[in-house]
DNA sequence: TATTCAATAT
DNA sequence: GATATTGAAT
């Protein structure tokens, strides 16, 4: 009964197993019977509650009066008299939220019973029980409160009288709340931008969302206090972030927060305290052609962005002191000017700032902070590129003007097999980097200029130097050369058979991965590489996973499915010598997905992944799982 | 004690 | 449907 209705449930032979069990799992609630051998479950219970601290309720054919008195008296949180029904069990979840209350009001109920409504008693005695307990605490109540809302407790009783086979729960009249998990708040923000602000009402907007088990209520008081706080950001100007909620009002932090702002919203912001941010907005508005109509949310739809780069929650810094430029946050940024790049080079173990580079890829899966804190693409990929765990025994290299030593940021560059791919690519993936590359550039080590003139990156012999340079060197660095017309002219070849190589491929023929090891072992990187270069343990590695031109194009239309089983997109199978071709962004797209693995549905905080994630995530869950949680029960 | 939340009353 | 009020939770 229990598993049907949707609680997790680990069953036992006998007391000694449930403790034995319990001391093994976590459980949120135990449910014994009475009359066992060995030890009966008054014991089991005084033992769970000395040890576990949980909540107990035992169950029994017993239905004497003494009995069920003293098991609660000891301290279980309900006693449940056989045959059980799959209504008594529907809402134990509530004692296992509310514990010790849970127990006092049984207490209290089942003294109620005595004193009020002791008549009954007979074949059906359990359900009279259930029936009363209910009743009671509407009676109390009513004593307690009745001056100020009479109509209300009016009806709550009703409700617990006449809701024998509905929704009640017996020790509980009270309706479970609906809590707006942010999924939930997103599919309510989709109804509206779908509705328009304006005509979105209660009943629409739960059309809408169809949403099982909610109702327009629900919905209304929900958009009560949207419409509030859409106001109070109106007035105050302000927009809530992660980024600024440090020194911000705090009543900007609701769950609102997280949100986007309706266009109409935005524009009411004062202009003179957050200039950059209007300005931001409007041309991004107009880079995705909403029309003026439609809100940030609305920028969330279109398939081939992903959707870190729209969430508004700062990312970390930890570990350094770079601003990240990422949308959300970027109304917040300084002027980006010629990037300051850091000292030092940052712990490789520190994973703070994942690099994006091939190696990389499982330690992005394996923590989950990175997937939420990453800017992609736009953030800033020298600055990653600089965080090679790669190389570090180099001399120092002499770019144009740059000196960079090893811990600096040609040293991401040059170790191609990391993350010169994130940087190269990216740049023509994301219009909006433009501004920011410019800068960037300008005090490039490679003095390029994306999409303009040739360009040849990384790359280091003697027949292909470096511009402006005066390297040489007799070995071949990995590298990427591109011509004028941005066609890729030239990959650079491997350190040996060794597979250095950034890239892999012949003209136009790109392949992900580079040849190396990959085809004996599968992995790229791994364990290979010249004492100073060691690449990335297998442990740390998804296998790779073919990436051909059906794959992409599925993948650019389903980021309204739901997450995928893991994979690793944008790596060859190491089959053949090239393979495909991609786009950075649906590498870019798969983290996300990817990062949806976990998070099922409890509620999130500010904090959490992208809304289009979130959607995604969303639909793969009932309703009830999605705002109540379900609980584990020892039985 | 003040605030927030969602339900409920008007 | 919009808004005001309520009670619980924090």
């Amino acid at each position: 009964m229990l598993r049907a209705l949707k609680y997790g449930v680990v069953p036992v032979r006998n007391p000694l197993d449930a403790l034995a069990t319990l001391r093994m799992q976590k459980f949120d609630l135990v449910v014994t019977d009475l009359h066992m051998p060995v030890m009966n479950g008054f014991e089991l219970q005084k033992e769970v509650m000395e040890e576990f601290q949980l909540p107990v309720i035992i169950m029994s054919a017993d239905d004497e009066e003494s009995v069920i008195l003293k098991s609660l008296e000891n301290g279980a949180v309900f006693y449940m008299v056989k045959p059980i029904s799959p209504n008594d069990l529907k809402n134990v979840w509530q004692y296992a939220v509310a514990g010790k209350k849970g127990r006092s009001a049984a207490i209290e109920e089942i003294r109620g019973i005595r004193g009020d409504s002791s008549g009954e008693k007979g074949s059906d005695h359990h359900h009279e029980y259930v029936h009363s307990a209910s009743s009671c605490v509407n009676e109390e109540k009513r004593t307690t409160g009745n001056t100020k809302d009479p109509k209300r407790k009016a009806l709550a009783k009703k409700a617990g009288n006449e809701g024998h086979g509905e929704e009640n729960n017996p020790a509980d009249s009270k309706k479970a709340k609906v809590v707006w998990t942010t999924s939930l708040h997103n599919r309510f923000l989709q109804a509206i931008r779908h509705i328009g602000l304006e005509k979105a009402v209660p009943k629409s907007i739960l059309q809408f969302m169809n949403v099982p088990g909610i109702t327009r209520e629900n919905v209304a008081s929900h958009l009560q206090k949207y419409r509030i706080f859409l106001k109070r950001v109106a007035d105050k100007g302000a927009v809530p972030s992660r980024a600024l909620s440090m020194s911000a009002d705090r009543s900007m932090r609701s769950s609102f927060a997280s949100g986007q702002l309706p266009f109409s919203v935005m524009q009411n912001l004062h202009q003179q305290q957050y200039p950059k941010f209007q300005q931001q907005q409007q041309m991004l508005a107009s880079m995705f052609q909403q029309g003026g109509r439609g809100n940030m949310a609305a920028l969330n739809a279109p398939s081939n962005i992903d959707p870190f780069l729209f969430s508004n929650r700062a990312t970390s810094n930890v570990g350094s002191s770079l601003p990240r430029y990422g949308f959300g946050h970027s109304f917040k940024a300084p002027n980006v000017g010629p990037v300051r790049f850091p000292d030092k080079q940052g712990p490789s173990s520190n994973f703070n700032l994942p690099q994006l580079g091939h190696g990389h890829w499982p330690a992005l899966i394996s923590h989950q902070t990175n997937l939420r804190e990453q800017s992609f693409g736009n953030g800033n990929p020298l600055y990653q590129a600089n965080r090679s765990v790669f190389d570090i025994d180099k001399p120092k290299y002499n770019f144009g003007s740059m000196s960079l030593s090893n811990g600096d940021v040609a040293q991401g560059v040059m170790n191609a097999t990391n993350s010169l791919m994130n940087g190269a690519n990216s740049i023509p993936t994301y219009p909006q980097q433009n501004e920011q590359r410019q800068g960037l550039l300008t005090s490039s080590p490679f003095n390029c200029n994306f999409g303009i003139s040739e360009v040849l990156m990384g790359t280091a012999n003697s027949s292909n130097p470096p511009p402006n340079s005066s390297f040489t060197n007799g070995t071949s660095y990995a590298g990427i050369k591109i011509s004028n017309d941005g066609q890729l002219v030239f990959t650079g070849p491997s350190h040996g058979d060794h597979g250095y190589g950034l890239l892999a491929g012949k003209n136009n023929n790109i392949s992900v991965a580079p040849k190396g090891n990959i085809g004996t072992s599968g992995y790229m990187t791994q364990g290979e590489g010249p004492s100073s270069a060691p690449g990335l343990d297998n442990a740390n590695q998804l296998p790779p996973v073919l990436f051909d031109e059906s794959t992409v194009n599925q993948h650019e239309n389903a980021l309204s499915m739901a997450p995928q089983v893991q994979q690793q997109y944008g790596l060859s199978n190491g089959s053949g010598e090239f393979s495909n071709h991609y786009g950075s962004d649906i590498l870019l797209n798969n983290i996300s997905t990817l990062s949806g693995i976990s998070d099922q549905g409890q509620q999130l905080g500010e904090d959490d992944l992208g809304d289009l994630f979130l959607e995604q995530n969303f639909n793969q869950l009932p309703y009830h799982e999605c705002v109540r949680r379900t609980k584990s029960v020892l039985v």
